[in-house]
DNA sequence: GTGACTTTGTGAATGTGAACACAAGCACTA
DNA sequence: TAGTGCTTGTGTTCACATTCACAAAGTCAC
C-alpha cells in the first residue's frame, strides 16, 4: 500500500466509491469492474482505476475489483474501519432529520450524543438517544466522541464550535453559513444549503 | 463587462462572496477592499480579486469596492436580480428544517409551493405556504417555479425527479444520497450529508 | 499451451485553477 | 501639481487534477 501524496479530490470521491460498491453488492455480486461502477457513481472509468492506483493494486486484470475487498480497503484509507462515535449539537428540524437519517451506517458513524439548549427538549429521547444540555459538552472528550456535527441557529455556531474544541473534539460538520474560527488542527466542513442552492440559476 | 469563460470554482464562490458583502454592509460600510472582505469568507485577497476581474473592474484603486454596487453585479451574474420561486418536494424533517431557514432571502429565493404523499400534512400550511400533494407536481410549470429542492427518502428521489423534468423544472437541488438521471440540460446538485462527513476522520 | 478477449495500472499530455508580484490608478494632503 | 500611501487588476508561474492511450496481466475455451 502507497498512500503516498493522496489528491483531495480523491479523497472526495473515496466515499461516492464505497456508497456505489454498498449498492452492488446488495444486488449479490461479488466483484465489479471500473467501467460498471463508473455507471454507479458518475464518475469516468480512468478516474476511478486512477484514484485506486494511488493506494495500491485492488484488482485484477480481466476480472474486475473484489468488492468486499476494495470496500475494505477504502475504508481504512478513510479510517471508517472503526465505529466512530459523533456528537449532533442542535436536535431542532434540520438535527432531527440528521439524526434520523439512516445514511450514517455505510460509514461506520454513530450519533452517541445530543445536544440541545431548549429545555422542553432536554432529555427527551431521539433514537435511543438522549438529548443533553449545551453545558455538558464539555463531558465529551471522556466520551470517546472525536466529531461533531452542528446544527444549530449560525448565531451560536461559534459558541458551540469553541465548547467543541474545549471538549477535545478534532472535526466538526458545520451546517450553519457562519464561518466558524477554530484551531487549525482542527478540520471543519462546512456545508451551506444557500450557496449551494445559489449556483443553480447561473446553469439554468 | 466581460462575462467570458468563467471557472466553475469562480461560480461556486460568489454566492460566499454575497453573503459575506451582506455581512459587511450590516454594519454601516458602504465600502470594503478585497483583503476586508478576505476575512469574512476566508478565501484570499488575490483569489477575490482575480475571481472579480473575469466579470469586469467593479472596485476603484485606492479605495476597494462599493459593497452595494458589488453584490448588484454578482447577483446579476448568478441570474438571482430577481426573485426565484422554488418549490420542495418532501416536508419530513429535513424539509421542515428547509423550510424555516432564513437563509434564502440574502438570494432572492422564495419558497412558494411545498409537497408530500402523506395525507396528514397535505393541507397544513408551513411558513404560509400549503402542502400539497405529491400528485399536484404536474402544475409547476403553469406557476412559474423553475427550481426544486428534493427532500424525499432515497427510494422516492428518482420518481419525484421525473415528475419535476415532466413539470419543466430547470434546476434541482437533490438532498438525497441517491444519484439522480434527468436530460442534461437540467442542472442537478447533489448534497449528500454522509459522503461530506465521511471525509472528515481522513483528515483527523 | 495458445489465442482471443477483458480489464487493470500508469506514464505522459493536456487542462484548469491557485498563488504571486507588481505596474497602474485613485485619493488625499499640502 | 507633485508626492505619498493604498488598493485594484492582471500577466506569469506554479501546482494540481483530468484525460488518454496502451502495455501488462489476468481469464476462458479448446
Amino acid at each position: 500500500m502507497r498512500y503516498s501524496k493522496i489528491p483531495n479530490e480523491t479523497v472526495r470521491r473515496l466515499p461516492v466509491y464505497l456508497r456505489g460498491l454498498t449498492l452492488i453488492s446488495q444486488q449479490g455480486l461479488s466483484s465489479v469492474s471500473s467501467s460498471k461502477l463508473a455507471d454507479f457513481v458518475s464518475v469516468n472509468p480512468w478516474q476511478i482505476r486512477k484514484d485506486f492506483s494511488y493506494f495500491g493494486d485492488f484488482g485484477t486484470r480481466g476480472v474486475g475489483y473484489n468488492i468486499e475487498n476494495l470496500a475494505r480497503q477504502i475504508k481504512k484509507i478513510l479510517k471508517l474501519d472503526t465505529t466512530r462515535k459523533t456528537a449532533l449539537v442542535g436536535v431542532g428540524n434540520l438535527g432531527s432529520a440528521i439524526m434520523a437519517y439512516t445514511g450514517f451506517g455505510t460509514y461506520g458513524f454513530q450519533i452517541t450524543a445530543a445536544f440541545d439548549n431548549d429545555p422542553a427538549k432536554i432529555g427527551r429521547k431521539m433514537n435511543d438517544v438522549a438529548v443533553e444540555s449545551i453545558s455538558m459538552l464539555d463531558t465529551l472528550g471522556k466520551r470517546q466522541v472525536d466529531m461533531a456535527i452542528i446544527a444549530v441557529p449560525e448565531q451560536a455556531a461559534q459558541d458551540v464550535a469553541d465548547s467543541l474544541v474545549r471538549a477535545g473534539i478534532k472535526g466538526i460538520l458545520n451546517f450553519s453559513p457562519r464561518r466558524i474560527v477554530v484551531p487549525k488542527k482542527i478540520k471543519v466542513i462546512t456545508i451551506d444549503i444557500a450557496t449551494d442552492l445559489a449556483r443553480l440559476p447561473y446553469y439554468i
